[in-house]
DNA sequence: GCTTACCCGAGTGAAACACTAGGTTTTTGT
DNA sequence: ACAAAAACCTAGTGTTTCACTCGGGTAAGC
C-alpha cells in the first residue's frame, strides 16, 4: 500500500459521496467544486473506484455515482488500494534465496508483516467513521434547490493546480515531542 | 507521513543497526552488503537519521553507526518520517476558509484525524519488536573473524539499480477477500 | 437531438525516487 | 608523517509517479 495524496483525495470524494447520495447520484463535477479536486482526476479515480467494486454508476442527466455497498462495509484501505495499485513490492520480488548466499532476504518477511499490520488497520476504518465524523463536526446538507439543476451555469472557479505530489500524513517531526 | 521504499530501507537499515550494534560500531559499507542498499543512499538516509538524532557516528576507521536510543525507543514513525520529511500536507495548508463561502474543508480535519491514527499505530510499534521478530525467525550473528576487519577486498557484490519508486505495502487486491 | 454525465486514452510539466560521481574531513594503525 | 578507513557533503541523472489537461466517445433523459 501506498499512501499520497491520490488516496486522499480518493477518501475525500468517498466521503463526499457518503455524505449526499441519500438524495440519488452525485455528480462528479459536483465534488469537483466543492473539494476542489479537478474533474478528469476524479474522473479517473472513480473509474478505478467502479472497476474495484466500491461505487456504481448510472449515465446521462440526474446520473451520477453512488456506493455499491453501505458506508459500513467500505474500508479506508479498500479506497486507497482501489486508486494506487501496488506493482512490486520487494526488489527481490517472490524469490526467496535474495542475497544468493542462502541467507534470507530480511526485508520479505519485515515488510509484508509490517504490511499486514497497517492493512489490518486501515481495514478496520470504515467509511461510516469519516463520514460521522464529518456529521459531528457540523456537517449540513444544503437544501436541495427546488429545481433539479438550478444553476447550470456557474463562476465555476476552476480548481487550481496544486501539481506536487505532496505528503499524505503530513506531521512536524515526532522526535520534538520527546 | 508518506510510504515508500525510501522508508521501507531505512527501517531495514535500522534493524541491520539493532541486530549488530551490541558488537560496536557497524558501517554502512557492511549495510550495504547485506540489505543490498546503494551505500551512497545509504549515506544519504543515515544522515537524515543522524540529524533527527536516531543515530550516532563515529569516524575514521572501525566507526560507523550505534543507535542513540535503545531500540524499545525507537518508533517506525519516527524512522519513516524522519528520512522523507513531509513538506506539506493540505492543498489548503493553513487557511481554514478553504472553499471560500464560509464552508470548512473536509480534508483538514480528516486527514488530520487520519493522520494521527496513522501515527499512533506506527508510533506504537518499536524497533526492538522488529528486531526480535528477526531473531525468532533464526536470525545469526556471524562470528566475528579473529581479526578486526579482516576481509578488506571482498567482491563486493555492487547491489543492483532498482529505480522504480517502487510501492511499499504491497498487496493483493484486498477486494478480492471479499 | 440536444444536453447531461459517465467513459476512455493519450499526453504533460513538475516533483520525487533511487541512485551515481566525486569530493572533503576525521580518525586510526603503522 | 602517512595511508587507509570511514563518515560526511554536494551536485548531479534517468526513471517513475503525481496531478492534471485535452479531446474525444458513449449512454441516458428531456
Amino acid at each position: 500500500m501506498r499512501l499520497t495524496t491520490k488516496g486522499r483525495f480518493a477518501v475525500t470524494a468517498m466521503i463526499d459521496l457518503g455524505l449526499r447520495q441519500s438524495a440519488g447520484p452525485v455528480t462528479l463535477a459536483a465534488i469537483s467544486q466543492r473539494q476542489q479536486i479537478s474533474l478528469s482526476y476524479l474522473e479517473q479515480l472513480f473509474g478505478k473506484l467502479r472497476r474495484n467494486g466500491l461505487v456504481e454508476s448510472t449515465r446521462g442527466p440526474g446520473g451520477g455515482y453512488t456506493l455499491s455497498r453501505a458506508p459500513v462495509e467500505i474500508s479506508v484501505a479498500e479506497i486507497i488500494t482501489s486508486v494506487d495499485e501496488p506493482i512490486d513490492a520487494t526488489q527481490c520480488s517472490g524469490k526467496e534465496n535474495c542475497l544468493g548466499d542462502g541467507a534470507r532476504c530480511m526485508t520479505h518477511d519485515l515488510w509484508a508483516s509490517l504490511n499486514a499490520k497497517m492493512v489490518d488497520f486501515l481495514g478496520s476504518i470504515h467509511l461510516q467513521q469519516l463520514v460521522d465524523e464529518q456529521i459531528a463536526k457540523g456537517f449540513q446538507l444544503e437544501e436541495k434547490t427546488g429545481v433539479k439543476r438550478a444553476i447550470t451555469k456557474m463562476p465555476l472557479s476552476k480548481p487550481f493546480r496544486v501539481n506536487a505530489p505532496n505528503s499524505v500524513f503530513a506531521l512536524g517531526n515526532v522526535l520534538s515531542k520527546m
